[in-house]
DNA sequence: TGTACATCAGTGAACGCGCGTTCACTGATGTAC
DNA sequence: TGTACATCAGTGAACGCGCGTTCACTGATGTAC
């Protein structure tokens, strides 16, 4: 059932060619979008005939699954990276800004429209989640509190924590990385999909400037 | 060329076929995303044949040109009734998220992940500019200098502001009316799209407090 | 008011296309003795 | 080391499907005299 984890020669093609059709899904999806996925079209650009990714593939469902699964993995890894290299919230800010502009299809196949019919894999709810927590532990050692206006969500946050997965947050260092998420995704996906072009004005300014408000201009 | 004015029962017969055939095409949309729209699918479901269609939109692509135009004309017709009834910059807020919850797919159509190959119509960077237009006015009263580290943003702001068409707003209403536009988005984009499902808290809260901080905790 | 004509909505057949997926089959690669 | 067998990658044909779009045509609706 899962992929054998011997190096066997014949696992070691197995795995090569399993991720030249995932490189070329991701040129497909950054050429046409996602719904435009096609195992025939990878298949003749791998000088293949259609059928034979069925041995690698299950069905056009599961690589689909499977590139969303990477792309949640790939985030938490830089994150995870991030964070272990003693970034604050302005470089976890940075990081996931680079993540995202080095492949907006990535970026949106996650985060964008989310595609018709298409469910999230329970791996990516967990994946999530520990994105999530390196977040949390972000925003713990800034406790600035909220400003008038911005209290009701704290408190709101302090008795709907589910999403925190038991993480002891205090309820501000809650509703922080809850907006660091909203104002940084509102800029990012602005950006990648578009909507920024022939404006004038530089994005990274735009985003840089969130990253100081949320870190309550402390820069890093 | 430009459809006729005049009210013939043939010309209202027309507009209301028209009508109609948009109607289905959203609630395809709808169902099945964007790039799922089928003009056959439609006519078998409006008990026609496919080319029938043929009569009232010259291809699929001349209704997707339609659907987006009408997206960004319904945004702008809200945008403008509200500030003409006095809303200010949290009632436009308000009025962008109504607008955007009552039809998630028109929102997304507009505001979410591209359709390959599809690009808006010129007419709609027209209406774009009219709302920003309504948007800088409402942030004009409002003139708060920016944080410290938020400052850098509004210099930028001020010697790159192609995007506001002349609009006379100081560079403090410029970043108010961009952070406006990217910190709702964020929040709204999020939630339309599902991200917030199982989470736990109330998107609404989370929406008022971004609105409140972007107001000075004004409320209105 | 009635007739002759033009306009226009809608049909059904057809074209060419690409898709996901199944199936029986061929050859090559690896394994067991 | 060599042979017999099992495993597995890949092929080509096929199925059924739906798509956008064109075309020649029918019938109904409107217009001009």
């Amino acid at each position: 059932m899962a992929q054998e984890s011997a190096t066997t020669p014949r696992a070691r093609y197995r795995a090569q060619v399993r991720a030249e059709v995932k490189q070329h899904a991701w040129e497909q999806i950054g050429a046409a979008g996602a719904s435009a996925l096609s195992l025939n079209s990878i298949a003749r650009r791998m000088g293949m005939s259609g059928p034979a990714l069925y041995r690698y593939f299950a069905s056009r469902d599961e690589l689909i699954t499977e590139l969303v699964t990477d792309a949640y993995q790939s985030l938490a890894d830089a994150f995870h990276a991030a964070a272990a290299s003693g970034a604050g919230l302005a470089g976890l800010a940075r990081t996931l800004r680079e993540w995202a502009t080095a492949d907006p299809q990535r970026y949106l196949l996650i985060y964008g429209t989310p595609i018709p019919g298409y469910h999230a894999p329970a791996e990516a709810t967990a994946i999530t989640a520990g994105i999530m927590a390196t977040l949390l532990d972000a925003c713990a050692p800034l406790p600035l509190p909220p400003a008038d206006g911005e209290a009701p969500l704290a408190a709101h946050l302090g008795t709907h924590r589910e999403w925190t997965r038991g993480h002891p947050a205090p309820p501000a260092a809650l509703q922080r990385a809850l907006t660091f998420w909203t104002r940084l995704h509102g800029v990012l996906s602005l950006e990648v999909a578009g909507h920024f072009a022939g404006m004038g004005f530089d994005p990274a300014v735009l985003f840089e400037s969130e990253v100081a408000a949320l870190t309550g201009a402390a820069g890093e």
